[in-house]
RNA sequence: GCCUGCGUAGCUCAGUAGGUAGAGCACUUCGUUGGUAACGAAGAGGUCACCGGUUCAAUCCCGGUCGUAGGCUCCA
């Protein structure tokens, strides 16, 4: 028998017999973790089964890292995809992957699982668990797979046997009475398996397309240990509590009614206090930005339509025509033909570009009724938007200040986390989804990413998902308790100018298109404020908080007082408010803090002989008393600054 | 749009094996004038989402519509 040497990450190199596989190397060597689950070979995530033939390197690795977890989540897909089919034997599995954290499996069951049938799945798991039997793998040519799926009549395993490539190994996963089509790898045994948790079951279609045959999907979690099974839910149910239709609810932000109609919030004074402070915000850094500012109206004929390419490619997300005289009128989708006719109103030279604009516009988009989401997903929407109309050699330049722009925003916002994704036209797609121009999609795509590497951005690319006139940059989020946002935008436009007939006159005397970028950094108010409730659960920094300061009467008697504050407050430009109901201070203290107004100003005998102010903020029972003049300078301050508190 | 669940007072939720409903909070009034997370009492408030069917009788059963929730994207 020859020997082969094996590499141990974090142990050396040692001398093992051919054949040896990760888990004898694992009974053997000192120092490596009792919690190992998986194993890389060479990099390459492997069963630990697996004989080792060559030299190689080996690294072990337990739940606790990303790869480890992935697998532990993937091999408790499997689980309950047996514990699925022991209890339910006409089911038939499709397919079962993890996710972040997470893990799904879809099924095909005559009868939609109940919250009854998950813990029944779930005990089912636990008593396999306990079983504690053996996960094998073995490789298996195309037509034994075959065979062996059509005599278990799994055809959905068949279906996707017959789509893999020739050249595709094929490895089946077998635990006890249960065995699966699976790339693998996964953990050895059914006891490695022990906390996890079944989330949710819904609908899935087969292959996720929507004429195919609806799918039980059942989501489930797992972990290593208890603990963090359970810091996993308590997060999930922070999330919960963060929800921004709850707090939106509670704190009286906005609300959807029937007779409006789905997708169409309205927003109450105090949500329309948010809009208007971060549309403060945003015509501020636009001045500084050189933007200039335009009003378009919201509903359009239907030939500038055609002309800007949005009936050809854009129709479904739009809502149908209304006739008007004989003409087909439409609700504006988006702001960039509007913005385009701003621009060709008055011929342009050079000098006038980077020519900016900016606009507050109302879109209206026709989403299906399935897909709309609280603030997160609406029918109308009003952007943050603004058209940059530019010559090539500016491009770049422009296109590295919009993205700056997005990070001062990230930074008022408290927003620590964040990714650029750039999202790049499918060539499958030209002439349908995105408009067919190989080689301008190209430059531009190239363009793109060569000024964001310039600007030292980090970013990850993704084919499919570009805008219809050229690539766009998404910008991920992600809130204060980790939850992920899609928020901001901005796309390349290369075709639409010359659709327009956009021109500028150049130095040389000769008329040019211009480039055009689209850029929404806050996307829509909807949206952006749908984030901003979950960031900061409900408790708004001051500058942004519907309710600043509420002044808190101890008694009737101070009621005078409480007004002559608040009065004094509004001037400076506060937003202030006295509760004078003819309720205990505790009470009101109570409420205020439920509301979660910023400050709360308590006034009774003490303050009024003392014309001084006694200061609780929120959740901070320690106070100070200070006289108004020195209070209002501290708050206006903060709000100027538009200060997030740590 | 599709699948499944849900829809009772402004909010959170009970309830009715089919006989037109209840609590707490909020609201109004009265009493209380109280110093840091709920003062007491009384009152008002509902076409039980909407439309239709079954029934002597429907908030409850059946069908449809609307709204809403979870998902339908990360591909053995």
């Amino acid at each position: 028998m020859t020997n082969i040497s094996i590499n141990i990450v974090g142990l050396g190199t040692e001398t093992y017999p051919s054949g040896t596989t990760p888990l004898q190397i694992l009974s053997s060597a000192k120092g490596v973790s009792k919690e190992t689950i998986i194993c890389k070979v060479d990099k390459v995530l492997t069963d630990l089964s697996v004989q080792l033939n060559s030299d190689c390197t080996v690294q072990f690795l337990d739940g606790k890292s990303k790869d480890g977890h992935n697998v532990l989540l993937h091999s408790t897909a499997h689980l309950m995809a047996q514990a699925v089919k022991r209890l339910y034997p006409k089911t038939k599995v499709t397919i079962g992957p993890f996710l972040e954290n997470r893990f799904y499996y879809d099924f095909y069951v005559e009868t939609p699982f109940t919250e009854e049938d998950l813990l029944k799945i779930e005990e089912e798991m636990l008593k396999i668990s306990n079983e504690n039997i053996d996960i094998i793998h073995e490789e298996k040519t195309r037509e034994e797979a075959l065979s062996f799926f059509k005599n278990i009549g799994e055809h959905y395993k068949i279906e996707i046997i017959n789509d893999l490539d020739d050249s595709e190994i094929l490895k089946v996963y077998s635990q006890g009475d249960f065995t699966d089509l699976c790339r693998g790898p996964h953990v050895q045994s059914t006891g490695m398996m022990q906390h996890f948790k079944l989330l949710s079951s819904s609908a899935a279609y087969w292959r996720g397309d929507e004429n195919n045959q609806t799918l039980q999907r059942v989501y489930g979690t797992s972990f290593t240990s208890a603990k963090d099974l359970k810091k996993y839910l308590l997060m999930l149910e922070e999330q919960k509590k963060r929800d921004h239709r709850k707090i939106g609810k509670e704190l009286d932000l906005y609300f959807h009614d029937e007779e409006v109609g789905p997708g169409l919030p309205l927003w109450t004074p105090n949500g329309a206090v948010i809009i208007d402070q971060l549309e403060a915000l945003a015509k501020e850094k636009e001045d500084l930005g050189g933007y200039k500012r335009v009003r378009t109206p919201h509903l359009t004929k239907g030939t500038l339509y055609e002309k800007s390419g949005h009936l050809d490619h854009y129709m479904s997300s739009m809502y149908p025509a209304m006739d008007v005289d004989g003409t087909d009128y439409y609700m504006k989708p988006m702001n960039c033909p509007h913005h385009h006719k701003i621009y060709a109103n008055s011929p342009k030279s050079y000098r006038d570009l980077p020519y900016r604009l900016s606009e507050y516009g109302t879109c209206y988009r026709y989403e299906k009724s399935g897909e709309l989401f609280g603030l997160m997903r609406v029918r109308s929407m009003q952007m943050n938007d603004a058209h940059i109309y530019c010559t090539e050699d500016q491009f770049k330049e422009e296109f590295i200040a919009v993205c700056n722009l997005y990070m001062e925003y990230f930074k008022i916002f408290g927003i620590e986390k964040y990714e650029m994704r750039l999202s790049l036209h499918d060539p499958k797609d030209l002439g349908k989804k995105y408009i067919n121009n190989p080689k301008l999609w190209k430059k531009t795509e190239d363009d793109v990413r060569d000024a964001l590497k310039d600007a030292g951005l980090k970013f990850t690319e993704s084919v499919g998902d570009a805008a219809f006139y050229g690539p766009k940059i998404d910008v991920q989020v992600w809130s204060a308790i980790g939850k992920e946002f899609s928020l901001a935008t901005n796309q390349v436009d290369f075709a639409v100018p010359e659709r327009f007939k956009l021109t500028y006159k150049d130095l040389d005397g000769k008329s040019k298109t211009p480039l055009c970028i689209h850029r929404a950094p806050l996307g829509t108010h909807e949206r952006f404020i749908g984030f901003l409730i979950e960031h900061f659960g409900g408790n708004f920094p001051l500058w942004i908080a519907p309710r600043q300061v509420t002044i808190l009467p101890v008694s009737d008697k101070y009621n005078d007082y409480a007004h002559t504050v608040c009065e004094s407050l509004k001037t400076s430009g506060v937003r202030a408010d006295v509760d004078s109901r003819s309720e205990k201070i505790g009470s009101k203290i109570r409420d205020a803090e439920m509301q979660k107004v910023n400050i709360m100003v308590i006034v009774g005998e003490k303050e009024v002989e003392n014309s001084t102010l006694t200061i609780r903020r929120r959740f901070i029972k320690q106070q100070q008393t200070i006289s108004l003049k020195d209070f209002s300078a501290e708050i206006l301050d903060e709000i100027n600054d538009r200060r997030v508190p740590n």
